[in-house]
Order: structure tokens, then C-alpha cells, then sequence
DNA sequence: CTTGATTTTCATCAAACGTTGAAATAAGTT
DNA sequence: AACTTATTTCAACGTTTGATGAAAATCAAG
């Protein structure tokens, strides 16, 4: 492969990155992304197959490298624990910091690229192939730490706290600007340091609440 | 309007909502929508207009009945606990349950329009129509109410803890059945009891966590 | 420069798309 | 019954859809 091709190759799925973030996989036509790559309709079929296989590639192509380093802080904060269990907030940060912070610095690919799996998360349709595949197994990662740092929790309450959670953080990528609105300026989504500072507290609050039933 | 024309009208929408809760709103044609709900394709643009007033009628239909419900309930708890500020289970219940518990035992049409409205919300192209239309006002009536039951809150937290809230819930009826499958058998998301019963908690733990700095 | 592989262009396919007008039927009214 | 309105059927319109095969252009290597 040449190096036109690949940069060829890049120009449509960013702009197929952008159009199916924007209106959804069926919202968007190939030739849709073609014009927008300015690039031929028959490129996008030679470069990156059909429309299946370039929406799969989309997805995938960021999704590995955000888990592996999702992967890594948390064994770095199981690491500087042990043999003490992580501590859920940082549990909690190495789950949801590597995306928060690259929503707010990464640039637009990647801000598009969350506002996408918002979509395809919270889609009866995409979310069997596109999230289980790609995201459940570091999931069940997640999950086992979370166990270990809270031993007497039931693990009912852990993976629905998870539910919560992913539901929270998902919004937050599939919404931005909408709750700026809604406070009237109050809140600015964009600020994604001010969401993380909130995010991590709530939910871990949330978890312990629903795993250590204090009172009742 | 005649009986059979009321009945026709109604099958169409029926099958609309079923269809855009599965495939979204670009996923579904008019003539697969005609077709389910045994009906010629005239019909749908006879009875229910184009498209998109097809898919903002059913959108409609039932936001109606759900928001007058949340919004009779948040004033019987306001007036319930009157003169004091109403607490805040209370209101995030007043949210909730009128949603988790139709999405029970509604039947089928209930949890597909859930699933809809989970599909709009975290859709960039149709949450700026759909939602801040028919729930955004109903929502800052909540935000008035939290805004009383957490007095020392900033508004800042305020909506961000909202935020989190309408994703956790959001992503519950997005995602039916995934739960399970992810934890092996142990959560189950129809039972929708268990997930009031967790949900309640979870948020208002973030809220008061984020809203009363105890410690930090 | 020649040769062979890679990449791009162009034209086209059958199918499905949203929408509609006109004719046919059913329902409602006097 | 006659007449009007409401509903349903049927056929078709112009576009757009995803996809591809064959030719043209570009590139890589000897």
C-alpha cells in the first residue's frame, strides 16, 4: 500500500468518523462520505469495503488504542496499591479519564469519535455488535477491580453501579453543548475538567452507597 | 375521524414506534413501517403526514401522559412535605418511577418508546428537537425542585448531578438485557423493581456528594 | 524507459427511497 | 335513496441508495 493510499484511506474515515457521529449509521450515505472526503464513491468500497466494514473500522480504530491505555492505568493503580486493592476512585478515573481527557484535548476526531459510541451504545441495533465486541472484555477487568476494592459489595449492586456509570459518561459525550443550555450558561461541557472532577465523586458515591448498605 | 380511520392510524404509529426503537429514525422506510403495520404506504402519509411528523407524533404521543404523571408527582411530594423543601429520594423518585415503572409493566409499546427516547437523547441530530422540545420544561422544574431540597448546592453541581442522573436512566432503557448478558445472569434488567430500588440511592448519594462538599 | 501492480476515474446496475394524484371503495348524513 | 365526505387502493414520479466492472491514470521497481 502506497502512501497516497493511506492517507486516502484516512481522509474517509475521518470524514465517515464525522457524518456517522452526526447523523448515525444510516444517516449518512457512502456516497455522503465520499463527497465529504472529497474523494471518488468507488474509493471508498476499494479502500475500506463496504458499508458495514468501514462503519466496524470507524469504530474500532480508536477503540484500541483508548482501551489499552484504559488497560494500563489500571493495572498501574492496582499496582501502586498492592497489595492494598485499588481505591474505587481511582478505579473510577482510570475508566473514565483516558476518554474525558481526550474529549477535550484529542482534537475533533476524537470528540466526534465519543459522540459516536454514545450513538451506538445506546442503539438496540449497534450496540450488540459494536459494544460488546470491542469494549466488554475490559469491562470484566473493570469489574473485578471494583470487586477487590469493595470485598463485601454483591455483585448485583457492582454491575448495575457499573450500568450507572457507563449510562452518565456516555451522555456526557453524546450531549455536549445541550447541557449548557439547559443551565443557561451555568455549565460549560466543553470544560471537560470540570465534568471529571464531577463525575468521579458522584459515581463513586453512588457505588458505595449501593454496595455498603450503611443504613436502610 | 372515523372509527376505522382511528384504528388505522393507530396501528400505523404502533408499528412506527416499534420500528424507530429498533432501527432509528434513517433505519426504517416508510414502506417497511406500512408494511408491519399491514396498511398501504399511502396510508402513513394520509393519516400520520411526512416522515418526520410521523416519527414527531410518535414521539409526542406519549411523552404527553408521561411528563403530566412526573409532574403531578413532583407536586404531590412538594405539597406533601410542605412547608419544608421536599427530599430529595423523593423528587429523583418522582423523576424515575413513572418511567421504570411503565418500562415494567407498561407492555411492550412502553419499553419500546423507552428505548426511542433513550435512542433520541444520545443522538446529536434528533436530542436538539426531540428532547429539549417535550422535556426540557418538565426538567427544569426538577432542577427547581433539587434546588430547594439542597439549599447550600451550587447550580453548577445541581445540573451536572442532573446530567448524570438522565444518563444512568437513559442508558437502562437503551440497553435492556445487556446487563444480564454482561453479568452473566446476575442483574436483570426487566426486573424493573430492582432497578428503581438501585437507582434511587445511586443518584442521590452523587447528588449529595456533589452538592454538600463534606470533605474534599 | 519499460513493465507490472496499485490506485483512481467513470459509467452503470438493480433496488429501494419518500411522496403523491387519481381512481375506487366505504362510511356518514340528510 | 341520493349525496357528500372520509378512507383505501393502485400505480407511478423522480431520486437516491449501496455496490461494481472496465478503463484510465499513477506509482514502484528493474
Amino acid at each position: 500500500m502506497g502512501k497516497a493510499a493511506h492517507t486516502t484511506r484516512r481522509r474517509i474515515l475521518d470524514a465517515a468518523e464525522k457524518l456517522f457521529a452526526e447523523k448515525g449509521f444510516h444517516g449518512v450515505s457512502v456516497r455522503e462520505i465520499a463527497r465529504a472526503a472529497d474523494v471518488d464513491v468507488a474509493l471508498v468500497n476499494y479502500h475500506c469495503g463496504r458499508k458495514n466494514d468501514l462503519f466496524e473500522t470507524v469504530f474500532l480504530r480508536r477503540a484500541e488504542v483508548l482501551n489499552r491505555e484504559r488497560l494500563a492505568m489500571l493495572n498501574a493503580c492496582r499496582e501502586r496499591a498492592a497489595p492494598d486493592p485499588p481505591e474505587l476512585e481511582d478505579i473510577i478515573d482510570a475508566f473514565t479519564h483516558p476518554l474525558l481527557t481526550r474529549s477535550a484535548r484529542g482534537g475533533a476526531g476524537w470528540r466526534r469519535y465519543f459522540a459516536l459510541v454514545a450513538q451506538v451504545n445506546n442503539s438496540p441495533e449497534l450496540a450488540p455488535i459494536g459494544m460488546t465486541r470491542y469494549f466488554d472484555p475490559l469491562v470484566q477487568q473493570f469489574i473485578a477491580a471494583i470487586r477487590e476494592a469493595l470485598p463485601d459489595a454483591r455483585d448485583e449492586d457492582i454491575y448495575w453501579s457499573y450500568h450507572f456509570l457507563s449510562g452518565a459518561l456516555t451522555l456526557t459525550f453524546a450531549q455536549t453543548g445541550r447541557i449548557d443550555k439547559l443551565s443557561g450558561g451555568v455549565c460549560r461541557s466543553s470544560d471537560l475538567a470540570s465534568v471529571h472532577e464531577r463525575l468521579v465523586p458522584y459515581t463513586a458515591a453512588g457505588f458505595r452507597r449501593l454496595c455498603k448498605p450503611d443504613k436502610d
